[in-house]
DNA sequence: GTCTATACATAGATAGAC
DNA sequence: GTCTATCTATGTATAGAC
C-alpha cells in the first residue's frame, strides 16, 4: 500500500462517515431537503475548518463563517443550533474517521510485525488525507464542553491502545526484560501527530506522507526488535 | 542529572529571563518602580497562563485576567499596551528559557552519546519545571501577528538544530549508511513535546519526569545506535 | 499606580419577511 | 430555505478621579 492506494480506497468511507455525523445530529439540523443538506454542510464545514486553522474556532466569526460559506447568517443556525455544536459535529466526525479506517485496516494483516506496518503506515495517510481536521480536532479540543473533551480523550486513548496491543503481541518473546507497549503506543502516537500538527516543516523539507511514513517505520523498527 | 538537581539550579535562570523580557518590552510598561512592576507582572502572567490553559487565550476576557491577577482592568493596561502583545512578552520568555537552559546544558558534555542524553533529559525537566508556559506557547502560536509566529517557527527549528547536529556526530561511522539526523531530530522533538502536551495522560498512569526522560532515551538509543 | 465608569465595536443568536 | 434587520451580551481599551 502507498498514499496514492490510498486515496482511491478512501473516498466512500469518507461519504459514510459524513452521512453518519449528519445521522447523530438529525436534532438540530432544520433542512429537511438531503441533497440540499449535505451540499451546504460539507461547505459549512470546510469553510470552518479553514478559518479555525487560521485564526482559531473562538477568534472565527459567524460572520466570517456565512461568507465564506457563502450562506447568510440567518441560514447556518438552520444547520446547527449554536457555534458550539458546529465544532462537535466536526469533531465526531474525524474521530469516527481515524477509528473506523483504523480498526478496518489492521484486520487486513495477520502477522503483528505487518500489522504494526500498516498501522502506522494507514494512520499517516489518514491524517495527510484529512490534515486540516485532525489539526482543528486537536487545536480545539480544549475549547469544547466537558463531554466533547471526554470524547476526544476517548479517541486518543482507543488508537493507542491498538498500537499498545499490536506491540504486545509482536515484541513478546523477542525483547528481553523491560519493554513496555503502553509507553510504546504513547511515543508513537506523539511521532504520528507530528505529521499533521507540524506540517509546515515537512513541507518545507519536500517530505511527503511514503516517505515520512517508511522513516517512521523503520525507526520504531529498530527501536522495539 | 535528576529533576530533582535540576530544579534547585534553575531558579536564579528563570529570574534573569524574566527580566530580561521586563526589559525588552519597557517601552510599553508604564509602571517605573522595579519591584512593584516585576511583583505585579508575574501575577499577570501566571494568571494569564492559568486561564489561557482552561479555556484558551482568545476566549479569556480581560475581565477574568483582573479579577485572577487581582488588579483592576484599567491597572492592567499600565503594564502591557494591548491583549497581543501580552501573548508576545509571554511566548518570547519561555522561547528565551528553553533555548539559553540547552545551550548550557549541552556544554557539560563533551562525549557527543552523553550530550544526546544529556539534552534530552534537560528538555524535558525544563518543560516539566514550566509546563503550562509551553502548552501556552504551544497552542497559542497561530494566534500570535505575524512576527510573533516566526520567532516561534525559529524556536522549534534551533532546538531541533540543537538535536540534529549532536545525532549527527554521535552517529558518523557508527551507523550504515541510511541516517537522516534532522527527520530523526524531527521525531524526538515530537516525543518531547508529547511530555507538556499530554500531560494529563502521563498524570494518569504515574509516569513522572525522571521515568519518561529515562525511557525516552533507551527508546532513542535503540533507534538510532 | 490604581481605581471606576464608560466609550465603542463586535460577538452570537433570533424574528419575521419573502 | 434563505434573507435582512435587530436584540442583547460581551469584548477591548481609554478617560479621568483619587
Amino acid at each position: 500500500m502507498n498514499y496514492a492506494e490510498f486515496c482511491k480506497e478512501i473516498e466512500m468511507e469518507k461519504a459514510a462517515a459524513f452521512r453518519n455525523a449528519v445521522e447523530s445530529n438529525k436534532g438540530s439540523i432544520k433542512i429537511k431537503k438531503e441533497k440540499k443538506l449535505s451540499e451546504n454542510l460539507s461547505r459549512i464545514f470546510d469553510a470552518t475548518i479553514e478559518l479555525a486553522n487560521e485564526k482559531g474556532f473562538q477568534a472565527m466569526s459567524m460572520r466570517d463563517l456565512s461568507s465564506k460559506a457563502s450562506l447568510s447568517l440567518g441560514a447556518l443556525y438552520s444547520y446547527f443550533s449554536s457555534k458550539d455544536e458546529l465544532l462537535e459535529m466536526i469533531q465526531g466526525y474525524s474521530l469516527a474517521m481515524v477509528s473506523v479506517i483504523l480498526t478496518d485496516s489492521i484486520k487486513k494483516e495477520t502477522d503483528s510485525s505487518k500489522k504494526l506496518e500498516r498501522a502506522i503506515r494507514t494512520h499517516v495517510y489518514i491524517t495527510e488525507y484529512m490534515q486540516p481536521w485532525f489539526y482543528f480536532s486537536y487545536m480545539e479540543a480544549k475549547n469544547m464542553d466537558r463531554p466533547a473533551q471526554k470524547r476526544a480523550i476517548e479517541g486518543e486513548l482507543f488508537t493507542e491502545k491498538i498500537f499498545s496491543d499490536i506491540i504486545e503481541s509482536a515484541v513478546s518473546g523477542k525483547k528481553p526484560g523491560d519493554h513496555d507497549p503502553v509507553m510504546t503506543a504513547s511515543l508513537i502516537k506523539a511521532m504520528l501527530q507530528d505529521w499533521y500538527l507540524k506540517r509546515w516543516k515537512y513541507r518545507k523539507r519536500k517530505i511527503g506522507p511514503d516517505q515520512f511514513a517508511d522513516f517512521l517505520i523503520s525507526f520504531i523498527r529498530s527501536s522495539i526488535m
